[in-house]
DNA sequence: CCAAAAGTGTTACCTTTACACCCATGA
DNA sequence: TCATGGGTGTAAAGGTAACACTTTTGG
């Protein structure tokens, strides 16, 4: 059992910057690091990915996920303070005017031959995306006609991809259907008001499994997740897009209806706990899933 | 939008091997790249957890997780084609002399300053270790008596760690506890053969919850992953150690024995199938679970 | 011999599933 | 008016939780 690492670990360090040449000289080489966001965007119905058509080489003209290089210090050599998430925030926000979404990391591909320039390993995240801004980005690429060159694909029917995209995007699929069975994340993938179909429309999606309307509808409130939202208070959405199948902000016709009318239902995010006491047994049901 | 990264893009590869000087230039920075483990033992009714005490500074004297930098290159400057995954593999190997054990990436650590040497990001692993390799370890740096630097501690009662170890190994707890859910992930920190209260032990330790025996035992079977192990065929186990509270490897008593006697099980990867047609439909059990 | 572990089954309760009809809306 | 979406309840089946006593094992 050899536990000694000393000679490798201290001389791993040896560096300096060249601040004439503006170079960063190292005594051992490293790999560079990027952040890889798989954007998923729900339009009401169905989910789609967002990728970014390369004008550059390599693999320029090929579609590829929103990335780019996690950096670690500015022009004149001072360190900057950003973490690989800062990084996945700054892409997004920078190639696809994206803010404020749900942004969580799930596994770094390293392979060696990822990337034919140099040694590039990335962290890979998902980003999720409601479809309010999904409608709002598909407007904005699409007036941007000259070098419109993002596009929101179904998830489906995707393009041939750059580097090890398509890999990275199978991950994230898998990744999103796992985390969706056992975290609320559904809701990200929704406006802060929608209708229980277009729930149950983001978990068929994403399973891949169709469920009972009824019994999905009574389930979901049971979580006390669910706050069903006054007819009154629908905030109205005054964005008008071309081919909307379903409005999850229904323009309110001056709110009087005295007839039915669909329900539309916000995310509570802990529930009313009105539970009481806390059992010293737990429950088994989950015990050897999947 | 400004998708245009076209300059830092290209110019972020500007790179060369100084052969002369044995150094690597970039013309941009580079963070260094490690792997640390977070190693859970099962010593058949605890979880622990292995530390390693540093030797060098930083935190010298301090006990911090195995791990160490992903190596691009060899001492010439030739490519090596070993991804985050394989260089975890290797420090398991090198620093606690543990391979064939069971090694799963969940996070990546990037703050700013979680070493004070020069920027680095951490892939964090968990590995998991049944009783046999636990108490072979255990000897292993038993005997090593002179510089005993590697040592299993109670989950529940680590000492301060070097860097933001003792932030990853939190995080290491939670993502087992979430994985143990949803995946038959403790079959990798039991031996090929165990006994129902080792597996329920298993569960109790890493979910922090306390089953029902007779409940607990009827679900593990129904799960169709268990296969009840032959009493002859059970393999004997020469090894000997010195304050086991379960051996999960009973000496046989020549093989004789009239009367009742301790079950044992296996591990069956794949259930035995004998399902017959899918239906559309999918269950709505898991439905905002957690 | 004693203490602690481990083998075993049944019942009540709760959750899940399957299923049909009517009304509202918009084309 | 016709097609589609969406609101609503109940009953049967299946799964979970609670529970006690006896035998075995090891010290």
């Amino acid at each position: 059992m050899k536990r000694d690492n000393a000679t490798y670990n201290s001389a791993y360090h040896d560096k300096h910057y060249d601040a004439e040449r503006k170079e960063y000289v190292y005594k051992y080489p490293h790999a560079a690091l990027t952040a890889d966001c798989v954007i998923f965007g729900f339009d009401g119905k169905d989910l789609k990915i967002l990728l970014i058509e390369r004008g550059l080489e390599p693999y320029k003209g090929m579609w590829a996920l929103p990335g780019g290089f996690m950096k670690v210090a500015d022009p004149n050599g001072k360190p900057i303070d950003l973490t690989i998430e800062d990084t996945a925030r700054r892409e997004l926000k920078e190639e696809t005017n994206l803010s404020g979404v749900y942004l969580r990391q799930f596994k770094v591909f390293s392979r060696y031959d990822r990337d034919p320039r140099e040694r590039v390993v990335t962290v890979a995240f998902i980003a999720l995306v409601g479809p309010d801004k999904y409608r709002k980005l598909q407007a904005e690429t699409k007036a941007d006609d000259d070098a419109s060159n993002a596009l929101w694909w179904n998830e489906n029917a995707l393009p041939p991809m750059a580097f090890d995209h398509a890999e990275i995007v199978k991950e994230a699929k898998e990744f999103l259907a796992e985390q969706i069975r056992i975290k609320p994340v559904a809701f990200n993938l929704l406006d802060d008001t929608f209708s229980m179909t277009e729930l149950q429309n983001v978990y068929e999606a994403i399973t891949g499994q169709s469920y009972d309307r009824r019994n999905f509808q009574r389930k979901a409130m049971q979580t006390g997740m669910l706050e069903e939202r006054p007819a009154a208070s629908l905030p109205s959405s005054p964005l008008t897009t071309d081919n909307v199948l379903f409005s999850s902000m229904p323009v309110e016709k001056s709110n009087i209806s005295p007839r039915k009318r669909k329900k539309f239902f916000s995310f509570r995010s802990q529930p009313p706990t009105i539970d009481s006491d806390e059992s010293e047994e737990g429950s088994i049901k989950d015990i050897f899933n999947y």
